[in-house]
DNA sequence: CTTATAGTGAAGTAACAGCTTCACTATCAG
DNA sequence: CTGATAGTGAAGCTGTTACTTCACTATAAG
């Protein structure tokens, strides 16, 4: 549970970031290359490179290769574990609700 | 829309801090207080304090302070936002999925 | 072969975030 | 009243992080 944890870790702090968000967005309307993502951004394309080792360490984004271009691509898996997460939360809170209901009564 | 992306902004930001998220966990459990909160985090109330309004400035959390204790409790507001974020990504990636089928057809 | 394109890696900078200390206020208990 | 408890506010320290520059490699095109 504790390596689950650390990957929770790093998704969320991975999407806490602003920019990285918006390459998630971008990216989840279908695949891009590296340059073509940091264009509208207005950052280097160095920049993006370190934000996509960064999504990539969380299962957000998959990225290959050919050539000299690097295609980057959605990845369903890191949303799968934060919908877990937020569903955690959920249903820890609807027992405390239950538990106060009881004392109520 | 502008509004509402600072506000997605806020709240992944806010979740992005190990701390905070186990702030959010404890909270999902039950009521609790600011020093209570502190002591099994091994930080200052002084600390927890600043935490607590990042969590109240996003909805993730609410706090009512009565006497000389202020009680913080887990706001379900805050997790919507989150799962209607995920949820654009994933619709977004179903449509950019069905477009390619229709290329390959 | 020459030149342009796409990306990589290392190193540095500037800003920010999380945390602390300390001095302080407000409330409750004896 | 006295002392302890719970929290607040300002200011400062420190490590992290997002970003840049620059020198470089590898592929593609003319």
């Amino acid at each position: 549970m504790g390596a689950a944890l650390k990957k929770t870790d790093r998704l969320f702090n991975a999407l806490g970031d602003p920019t990285r968000r918006a390459i998630v967005e971008k990216l989840s309307r279908g695949p891009s290359t590296v340059s073509k993502l940091a264009a509208p951004l207005e950052i280097t394309i160095t920049a993006v490179r370190q934000h996509l080792d960064v999504l990539e360490a969380c299962g957000l984004v998959r990225t290959q290769k050919v050539g000299r271009v690097r295609t980057c691509s959605f990845e369903t898996k890191g949303l799968a574990v934060l919908e877990h997460w937020i569903g955690e939360q959920r249903s820890m809170w609807e027992q405390a609700l239950d538990r106060l209901g009881d004392i109520l009564e």
